[in-house]
Parts: structure tokens; C-alpha cells; sequence
RNA sequence: UGGGACGUGGCCAAGGUGGUUAAGGCACGGGGUUUUGAUCCCCGCAUUCGCAGGUUCGAGUCCUGCCGUCCCAGCCA
């Protein structure tokens, strides 16, 4: 499950789940994470899910994965699919699959007991009185006509709710705490609303449904829960935690631990903006290849250890902090750096013939899939007369320190030989449109000629057998780093033009049409690729560039 | 004086009960290796922990005050 080998890291919730041990407060940890089903998971989630089986799996505890599903509305089984679907990809398995909604029954009685105790009365106001009366962040509020009710008539009108005899919005159940408590959430929070709508578990079942707050923390001393995480924003939601706790009669007491959610820059990460993102045609879906969700960066090609890796790396703490997506990216590239098979391939083509290649010839020659590993193996790559190079990998009238080809000049191919620029073609608007190099025989890489040293290589690709693929190079989705920052302009004004761009013509070697969706490449001196789900053509295929490689060289010229 | 929280280098972040050289990663700068200007390997990178006082032989760790940032007025989670 964590197969992550680096020693865990340090932070403040660890320590407490590691003095709760020792202290024997808990001899097993036991988890959750608590997914709503009315969206898709996106990287923010995964540092919560890496953190709560984490932690679990290295005290040797339990997590379990339960749905939040309290508010049918907005939820349904697609997402809730989808979720577990995420969660397994990320490498974890959870120990058992609940919903709240199996507390259904339990969370009514709970709710029963606390009305018998005079601890919860049925408000008749609608919503907005309920408003106006609650005060304001430095008044306090004002109690509800209804919050002396008998107990006898809550019962009654609450009975009468979960049956179905009001219409929506008629009554709630609220929590009889303290109107004037400095913290909102104590001035007595509803716990129940109607809602006469199909629940995609419970169907028709129940016309009332609990309010997170009731439902969460009860859900969680059902199972058991030692250690409850969640973020910062429910802070102060804690007390409330513990005081319905406090006044029902639960068998534990979990402790709620809050955590600062982990933001990335160049994107967004709340569930409604990325929804607005694929219902308005923004990206093509949820596992559009630059939305941050985990179906996204599953598609662009991360890896689900580098994204645990990256998590790890990240740390866990309450101080809110936006991490800069080259961290991300770091974690990938360490990833594909390690695992990724060599490969070559051409996004720009430019064409070179080799004058001193026998014409109507070609050879296969070796190449490590690796260079570091040999375990990778090797793969045939084929060589004839002509071959596609970089366009930028060839200049007329280069500038210091340029490594590559240019009249005149030696470079090494690749994998193959040593060649010297001798002539360049061009068309009739002074563009090169060929260029003509003799190669070294003696300089076939293997045999002792290819000692010889030149100060470029490139990659390349025969243009006999090169395959045609389309490339799909993809940016950050906004071109600012923080793009909720401005609080005149909309997020959406933000958005990168540029985050798509669809190279149709690039040139691959034969070795890539062999793979599948999923399978990944490092095209040589150019990035890490990922054969997208599009792909079914082996005579076409189709890659997203997970990520560049680094690049130095550009980063001279900036 | 509504309440709750946070503030350690450019970005994250470790720093139980104060003890003395402030981890690590990313980024950055310099050097080396290299048939990827990739990788890899060295070296450098906070006399200082939001600021100001105070307690102490000794404080990022304790106290006081101030400043800054975030969250809370859903019958959302």
C-alpha cells in the first residue's frame, strides 16, 4: 500500500497519533477519508487520502473510505465510482467501504434522544428568518419562536418530517445550544432538513436528511475512529464535533485534527470551479488532461507514486501555503527519469539527407531503453539515407555555445553516427528545407570511432520508417500563478490560451506505436510522454506530454 | 477586545518538556561526469526563526504588546 521507500516524514499530526500510542490512549489507529460522491477527486484530495491511509498503514491501523452522502441533491453513484476508481489508482485500499447514509437510522434516533433531552426542537422559520435571526459575527443571535417547544410536540413534528408530511423547507431540526455563542456554528446549527428527493443509496427511504455537522462526527464513533482529519476551515466546527458527541450517548469520542489544505499555483482546486470548468467547455471533461483532478493527471501520465511522492514531500502542517507546480513536476520527472523507457522522436521535423548513405538502404541499430539501467534492455531503432531532425536542432548562423548542427559543422546522431553538415537546401523564401550531411562510418556508436568527441548530440528519427503521431503538449491551464488572487476580475479571465497545443506531424520511431494507452516514453532531449486513451491506431498514435525535460540550454537564452 | 487559526531562507517544511552548529526537499548559483545542454556527483545558499520588548547563564522554543494573513453569519460539505 505505501510502497514509497523514503523514511516517513515528520509533522504535528503523526506526532500526536504516535503519543497516543504510547501513551496507550490507543493501541490501534483507526482513519477515514470521507469523500462527498459530488465530484471528482482532484491532487487536494490525494493529500488528504495519502495522509489518513498513511498514517494508518505505518501504525499498523485501519482507514476506511466512506461517503459523505448527506445531501442527495448533489450527489450521485457516477461520482461515487469514480472516487473509489481514484482512490485504488492512488495505491491504497481501503479496510471498509460506509457511507453515512448506512447511519441513517442510527443518526434519526441519535436526533430522537436528543430532542427527548431537550437538546434539539423543530424551528418552523423559514430559511430566511432563520437568517436575519442568527446575528451577525459580532451580534449575537436571537432565539426562535419555536425553541420552547415540549418535547412531546418536537417529537411529533419531527416524526412527522422523517414521514413525509411537510413539504421542503417547512421545519428543520436544530441543535439547542447557545444563539448567542461568539462561534456561528453553536448557534443552534440545524441538524435535519427536508428533503423529499431520491437518495442514490436510500432511494425514497428518508424525506429528511442530517446536516454534515450531525452526520460526520457520530459517523465517525461508529466506526470507531481514533483520529478524525479534516481541514482547517472546520476548526470551528470542532466544538460543535464534541459537544453532539458529548450529548448522545456514543461509545468513543474520536478526535477531530485540522490541517491546512495544499494549494498548487497556476490552477484551481475547488470542486465548483472545476465543475464550471467542464460544464462550460473550458477542458474537454474531468480527466482533461491539465484539470488538476486525479482522472486529469492519471491521463497527463503522472504516476501514482510520484504524486504520493510529492504529497510526502510536501509536508503536512496548518500553515496555508501554495505550492509551486514545478514541485509537481519534480516529483514526475524523478519518476519517468527512473522508469521511462528511451525513445526518439521528432515534434518539429526538418529534413537531412545523408549523401554518403547507400540509397534504397537501412539498418537496425541497438539502442539502450536506458541509459543508467541496463536492465531496460535495448530496442531496434532503423537508420536509412534520410532522416527527420529538430528544426531547432540545426542553425544557419548559430550563437555562442551552440552545441548542435550547423554548416560546417559535426554533431553525433543519437544511438548512430557521427555526421557533418556539408550543404543546406532552401526554398525559394530563403527557408531550409533540407539539409545535406556525409556521415562517419567509423563512428557507429558501439565501435571505437564513436569515441571521437563532438560537442552536440541529437535526436532523430528514419524518415522511411518514422510513424506520424500526434503530439498534444499541454501548459498551465492559467497564466497567473494565483488566478483567484484579483478580486475584480472573474478566474476565468485568467485562463491560459496556450494550455493545449496539438502538434499533428511529429515523427516517432517504431517502438512507441507498440504501446497502449497508459504506457509512457521519454522522447530523448525532449520531455516525458504518455500515450493518451485516444490513441487506437497503432499507425497514428496519440501522446500528451506529461512534462519537459529540463532544459538548460533554454534556459541560457531567456 | 466578535470567535477561531496561522506567520522558520524565493516555495514547502523539520524543529516533544528552552541548551547552545536552525534538518530535509524544491528553486537558485558555481564546478565535475555524460553519445539526452537530461540524469548523476560535489560545493554554496537563514549569525537567524513576522516585529518590539521582557524572563533566563541560555529562547525559534516561555511571557507581554504590536503587525500581517486566512476561516466563520448554507435548511453545502
Amino acid at each position: 500500500m505505501n510502497n514509497d521507500q523514503t523514511p516517513p516524514v515528520s509533522n504535528f499530526i503523526r506526532n500526536i497519533v504516535m503519543r497516543d500510542r504510547e501513551t496507550g490512549k490507543h493501541d490501534k489507529i483507526i482513519t477515514r477519508f470521507p469523500p462527498e460522491p459530488n465530484g471528482h477527486l482532484h491532487i487536494g484530495h490525494a493529500k488528504s487520502i495519502c495522509l489518513n491511509f498513511g498514517i494508518a498503514a505505518e501504525f499498523g491501523g485501519a482507514t476506511n473510505l466512506r461517503f459523505d452522502d448527506t445531501n442527495p441533491l448533489k450527489e450521485s453513484d457516477d461520482f461515487a465510482q469514480a472516487i473509489l476508481n481514484d482512490v485504488r489508482w492512488l495505491g491504497f485500499e481501503w479496510t471498509e467501504l460506509r457511507h453515512a447514509s448506512d447511519y441513517f437510522q442510527q443518526l434519526y434516533d441519535f436526533a430522537v434522544h436528543l430532542i427527548r433531552n431537550g437538546k434539539a426542537y423543530v424551528d418552523s422559520q423559514d430559511a430566511e428568518a432563520m437568517r436575519s435571526r442568527r446575528g451577525t459575527l459580532k451580534d449575537p443571535g436571537t432565539d426562535s419562536p419555536y425553541r420552547d417547544r415540549s418535547v412531546e410536540e418536537n417529537l411529533d413534528l419531527f416524526e412527522r418530517m422523517k414521514n413525509g408530511g411537510f413539504a421542503d423547507g417547512e421545519h428543520v431540526l436544530r441543535a439547542r445550544i447557545d444563539m448567542a455563542s461568539a462561534n456561528m456554528n453553536l448557534r443552534d446549527p440545524a441538524i435535519y432538513r427536508i428533503r423529499r428527493v431520491t437518495h442514490h443509496r436510500t432511494g425514497d427511504a428518508w424525506n429528511i436528511y442530517p446536516m454534515y455537522d450531525w452526520a460526520h462526527g457520530i459517523s465517525d464513533a461508529i466506526e470507531g475512529i481514533t483520529h478524525s482529519l479534516c481541514t482547517l476551515e472546520f476548526e470551528d466546527h470542532r466544538p460543535l464535533y464534541d459537544w453532539f458527541l458529548e450529548n448522545i450517548p456514543a461509545t468513543c469520542h474520536p478526535q477531530q485534527i485540522e490541517f491546512a489544505r495544499g494549494n498548487l499555483d497556476f490552477t484551481v482546486m475547488s470542486k465548483r470551479k472545476l465543475r464550471q470548468l467542464v460544464e462550460e467547455g473550458h477542458v474537454s471533461d474531468w480527466d482533461d488532461p491539465r484539470m488538476p483532478t486525479i482522472a486529469g493527471l492519471r491521463r497527463r501520465g503522472y504516476t501514482a507514486r510520484s504524486i504520493r511522492t510529492f504529497w510526502k514531500e510536501a509536508g503536512v502542517s496548518k500553515a496555508e501555503s501554495i505550492i509551486p507546480m514545478g514541485v509537481l513536476e519534480n516529483a514526475i520527472r524523478n519518476d519517468m527519469n527512473e522508469n521511462a523507457p528511451r525513445v526518439m522522436a521528432v515534434l518539429d521535423p526538418i529534413k537531412v539527407v545523408l549523401t554518403n548513405y547507400p540509397e534504397g538502404e537501412s539498418e537496425w541499430l541497438q539502442a539502450p531503453s536506458h541509459p543508467q539501467n541496463p536492465e531496460m534492455g535495448h530496442r531496434s531503432v532503423p537508420l536509412s539515407r534520410e532522416i527527420w531532425i529538430e528544426r531547432a536542432d540545426f542553425m544557419e548562423d548559430p550563437p555562442r555555445k551552440f552545441f548542435r548542427l550547423r554548416p560546417g559543422g559535426e554533431v553525433r546522431l543519437r544511438n548512430a553516427f557521427i555526421i557533418k553538415c556539408n550543404d543546406i537546401i532552401k526554398d525559394s523564401d530563403g527557408s531550409v528545407t533540407e539539409i545535406h550531411c556525409e556521415f562517419d562510418p567509423d563512428s557507429r556508436s558501439g565501435l571505437p570511432g564513436a569515441a571521437r568527441k563532438v560537442k552536440g548530440t541529437i535526436h532523430w528519427v528514419s524518415a522511411e520508417h518514422g510513424i506520424n503521431a500526434e503530439v498534444r503538449l499541454y501548459d498551465r491551464l492559467f497564466n497567473v500563478a494565483n488566478p483567484l488572487a484579483d478580486k475584480e476580475k472573474d478566474y476565468l479571465e485568467f485562463l491560459n490560451p496556450d494550455s493545449l497545443s496539438v502538434v499533428s506531424s511529429a515523427i516517432v520511431e517504431p517502438t512507441v506505436a507498440q504501446g497502449q494507452p497508459g504506457d509512457f516514453f521519454q522522447f530523448e532531449r525532449v520531455g516525458y510522454f504518455t500515450i493518451d486513451q485516444d490513441s487506437k491506431d497503432a499507425a497514428r498514435p496519440i501522446l500528451n506530454r506529461t512534462v519537459s525535460l529540463r532544459d538548460s540550454w533554454a534556459k541560457i537564452n531567456r
